[in-house]
This record gives C-alpha cells, sequence and structure tokens, in this order.
DNA sequence: AAATTATACAAGATATAACTTGTACTGTCA
DNA sequence: TGACAGTACAAGTTATATCTTGTATAATTT
C-alpha cells in the first residue's frame, strides 16, 4: 500500500474546500463518522461488546457494526435515542448559532 | 369538545407510567415533539416562512409543515443538520448519564 | 496449528423517512 | 364578502435506514 503524507491530505483538502460545495458535504460526513465513533466509545466503556449492544438492542452484532463503522452513517433520532438508552445514556441537543468558519456543522461530545 | 382537565392528564399519566415500556414509548415522544417544536421556533426567530426555509431546503412547504407538526418525526442527522444550517445554526450533541429518574431521554435546547 | 473471540464485509429484504401534489383550513385585510 | 397569505391535512411515490444471514478476517488462546 502506497503510504500517504498527512501535509500532502491536508494540501490537498485545503485546496478542495474552495469548492463550498464540496466543503459542506465533506464537514456533514465527518460529523456522521464523528457520531459514529462516540457511539464505539460509549460501548466500550460501558464494557460491551457489539454482540452484548446488539442484545440489548434486540438486534444483530453486524447491524452494531455497520453503526460503529458508519456504513450505517445516517441514523434516525430513534435509533440515537435508543443506541443511548442502551448505554445508560441521556442525549442533548443544542442549536447554537452557526460559527463563523464553521469548520464543524455538528460537534459530538 | 369535551374540556380536559390538566390534574387529571397528570393522574391518567402517572398511572400509565407504572407500565415502564409505556413510559418509555411516551419520553421517546416526547422527545421528538420538543425537537419538532424547537425547529419551528427556530425558523420564526429567522422570520421565515415554512416556504422560505423550503426553498433554502430545496423541498415544499408541506414537507416543513409535517416536520414542525411532529408528523415526520423520526428525522434522520442528515435532515437535521442540513435544517440547521438553512436555519444558521450548528449542532451540538452530548451523551450525559442517564439521569436517576431520566423523565427526558432527549433534551432539545 | 487449531479453536475461539470480536469485528467487519457483502448482498440482500423490508420498513419507513423523505418527498410530492392537491386541497382544505384559518386568519387578516381590502 | 372575497381575495390572499400561511399552514395543515391526505394520499400517494421513491429513496434509503433498518435489519437479516452468511462469511471473512484478524487477533488471542490452547
Amino acid at each position: 500500500m502506497k503510504k500517504v503524507k498527512l501535509e500532502n491530505v491536508n494540501k490537498d483538502l485545503k485546496e478542495k474546500f474552495k469548492d463550498k460545495e464540496f466543503k459542506r458535504l465533506y464537514e456533514v460526513e465527518c460529523a456522521k463518522v464523528a457520531l459514529a465513533q462516540k457511539i464505539a466509545e460509549l460501548r466500550q466503556d460501558s464494557n460491551l461488546r457489539q454482540i452484548d449492544l446488539a442484545k440489548r438492542l434486540g438486534t444483530s452484532q453486524q447491524f452494531i457494526s455497520q453503526i460503529e463503522t458508519g456504513e450505517e452513517k445516517n441514523l434516525t433520532i430513534s435509533t440515537l435515542i435508543k443506541i443511548a438508552e442502551c448505554l445508560g445514556r441521556d442525549i442533548n441537543i443544542s442549536f447554537p448559532k452557526q460559527s463563523k468558519k464553521h469548520t464543524h456543522c455538528l460537534k459530538v461530545t
């Protein structure tokens, strides 16, 4: 596999970001990945395997994998709530005014 | 139309909440309605009509109505992000530990 | 090296979110 | 009263999120 230098990735993105629509879509993708990773993190913090969370949710290990790898990257609110519940979490959503640079349309914490 | 007393509603709910599954579903519904209302509120704060937001989103007034009345009550993250963007908002999502009483699985602010 | 464990990949089926069009309702104002 | 503005209702179609089963991979353990 060819090695990719980070600095080149950055340069490349900066160039592509001149296309505002591309930038928008890119940010949305980042947001979804962040959400997927957060779910994986919360699960691991609970010392659960994918199969354990799956059982709580009443679904399959594979589906959890799909969610966490971002293959299922457009979750519905219901699914998000269900997952959070199974991990002993509530969800807070707020809508702050768009920041000037708005590098992140969605912040997951 | 028969007049409904609030105290009776409360009593009734309290009774029904003994069924934990009912309580859970009820809370999820509340959450979705809260989200729908928040969207309507943000739109009104921006002095936009449904048709204006619809145009920004590239959709129809009726669809916005469906979202705000909670008829479309299971929005996807993408739709939520798109709407927020059109209203000049970012989105913050966090997953606090479930509160003891957890009367609200999802808090919208 | 064989078995086990945890996760990911792949190709589907089905339920439903996203969207449409047409129309009806509820003000408000000329 | 009637015209218009803003929103909601209703019944669709289409795109896609949810979920399935089967299998593959990668890392440990025996």
